[in-house]
DNA sequence: AGAAGTTTTGCACACGCTTGCAAAACAGCG
DNA sequence: CGCTGTTTTGCAAGCGTGTGCAAAACTTCT
């Protein structure tokens, strides 16, 4: 256990030059003379210095860290986010904190809070929703926000979100033209804004063609929550023969339902559409219909939006499409 | 854009004492007097101060970071693994720093190279085999790291890894008990230690028992080359009865190639068991009997072995046990 | 009240780095 | 060689915190 940090001073030393020269070779665009710099560089490796980011984050305003907060973030799509954001964070130079908001309570405030312990640059919310106060306060001292799918109406940070109404939409028209009737929405308990969004959207749609919808809700947006809706669909006396899932985790769990414990078939007994398209969806069991959550253009906006320079005053919402994706969960009726 | 994060001299001011008294008051077991405490943690509270990590990380030896080196974290026993560790370092007051080692060259290096960076107390890596000399400059920095699954000889860090071997006896003999006498093995291309300890304990075991096993090896450790690997497999003459799949994806990709590409039943025509024991696994489609990666005891033994105090010269090796999970894609052969 | 013992408090230095400023070194030129 | 203009370099002052040390304040006891 000794613990001993090679320093710039250490270095320095080695390399028979002051403190400064060390540091300007490490800091892009100063002002060295390629003798000196190639003398530091060779005591540095020698060494095995690294600059303390921490220490450096200390005089310059930037420290390079930018928090994640996320809740569950063993859900595919959340992982798949949290993949694709630190790895172009790390492109982009930052480095990721990965704060866990998984206990209820007002653990994104907590996460929220951590992000001002460490000075962070920027945060990217990708779960919760967090107490206004909060937010002001790290927006104040001059951190940057993306809100992502949260629909939030604070004002100050960057809000993406995906166009849900339109991809209701388009699910409402893919179902009647597969000559379905009996529409069915199942949802979870949970009451995010998209999830809702993506009900609300279901439901006008159908109403703009005359058709009721039947709307259950249970549990959390996950597989079993999806089972379990099946089982109390199936024994309706006018059960659905279309059902619109709010992710493609329920929308799994509501298709094996659907097959194991009701005995139907996808899609000639009922079709089904989710929402995400997550590696599953592709999987032969399955071969879900589901609209593509963009995460690459996400991810691109985000970091973007954390560069300096961009004037953060201008864009303060993006909002971004939903594409379809068919597979074999959905099929014309036979009539 | 002010970027005026408050620090404890305006804290001190606002309270009308000095510094020290702020420091203290946040530094637990400091000797403050509670009138003192009230009133700085009141005027704390109302100017929203917060205090800074980097900078108490630059005078303690401690900073409270801890590196998570993974590669395709999306993967959903990483994330399962991800998600529990941050959650259990959030709550022994430690957090966490992400580090994406996607891309294959020297990737973990430099994670590991930014580990030094931010002075991290401790890495955890999940994914990939760190360069010995880079090792040894984090362990020499007083660093302290976990190596999972990782098996690796290097000295200094721990290392926690599964009892594969075992794990694999118990495959082979569950194979036997359910009458099955032509066994395989499902494989990827990319060797890491614990899929190879798998494939040759699973081939040792069967060989104890006079069999030979069918091995194949295919692509990356996902879906796909499952898939791939089923139809190589019961395009044989002597296909297989049995097939032990190094993780659950493979297993998923098996069972859906044998299913839909080649008109199998499961378990009827063919018994599969798989690794890890994801989410997915218990889904009605799968039904899979797999192995149940022991992810509270990995969690656990990392997050001890980083709290202070623990001799770190004692253990250095874990091995766990993996206990298999019955489910229904393996069942007595009717003879 | 005064002595002795216990907290509490403030000062000042250290941590490892960046950066403005002025001195030093260098290059170009007559 | 001296003059001017351009790099390069070292000094020293910060950045926001923790902590040893001695002075100050408070307690207790005779």
């Amino acid at each position: 256990m000794t613990k001993t940090f090679v320093s710039a001073d250490d270095v320095a030393k080695r390399a028979g030059v002051s403190r400064s020269a060390v540091s300007r070779t490490f800091t892009p665009g100063a002002s060295v003379s390629d003798e000196t710099r190639q003398r530091v560089m060779e005591a540095a490796e020698t060494l095995g210095y690294h600059v303390n980011q921490l220490a450096r984050g200390l005089m310059r305003s930037e420290t390079g860290i930018v928090c994640l907060v996320v809740s569950e973030m063993d859900t595919p799509y959340r992982s798949k986010l949290v993949r694709a954001l630190t790895h172009e964070l790390q492109k982009a130079g930052k480095i990721s904190m990965l704060l866990n908001a998984d206990r209820s309570d007002g653990s994104v405030d907590a996460a929220l809070r951590q992000t001002l312990h460490y000075r962070a640059d920027a945060s990217i919310l990708l779960s919760g929703l967090p107490d206004k106060a909060i937010t002001k306060l790290c927006l104040d001292s001059g951190q940057r926000i993306v809100l992502i799918n949260r629909d939030d109406d604070i004002d100050g940070p960057l809000r993406i979100n995906i166009d849900d109404k339109q991809a209701a939409r388009v699910a409402v028209s893919a179902f009647l033209r597969a000559g379905c009737r009996r529409l069915a929405l199942a949802n979870s308990d949970v009451g995010t804004p998209s999830l809702m969004a993506r009900e609300r959207g279901f439901v006008a749609a159908a109403a703009d063609y005359g058709l009721d919808v039947m709307v259950v809700r249970h549990g959390n947006t996950i597989y079993e929550s999806g089972r379990h809706i099946a089982q109390s669909l199936f024994a309706r006396l006018d059960p659905p023969d279309a059902v619109f899932c709010v992710n493609d985790l329920m929308a799994f769990g509501l298709m094996d339902g659907a097959r194991h414990d009701c005995g139907l078939r996808i899609p000639e007994d009922v079709c089904v559409i989710g929402f995400d398209n997550i590696e599953q969806s592709a999987w032969a069991s399955y071969e879900l219909t589901t609209f593509s959550q963009p995460v690459d253009a996400i991810v691109e906006n985000s970091v973007a939006w954390l560069r300096p320079g961009n004037d953060s005053e201008s864009i303060r919402t993006i909002e971004l499409h939903a594409p379809i994706v068919w597979r074999k969960s959905i099929a014309r009726k036979v009539s």
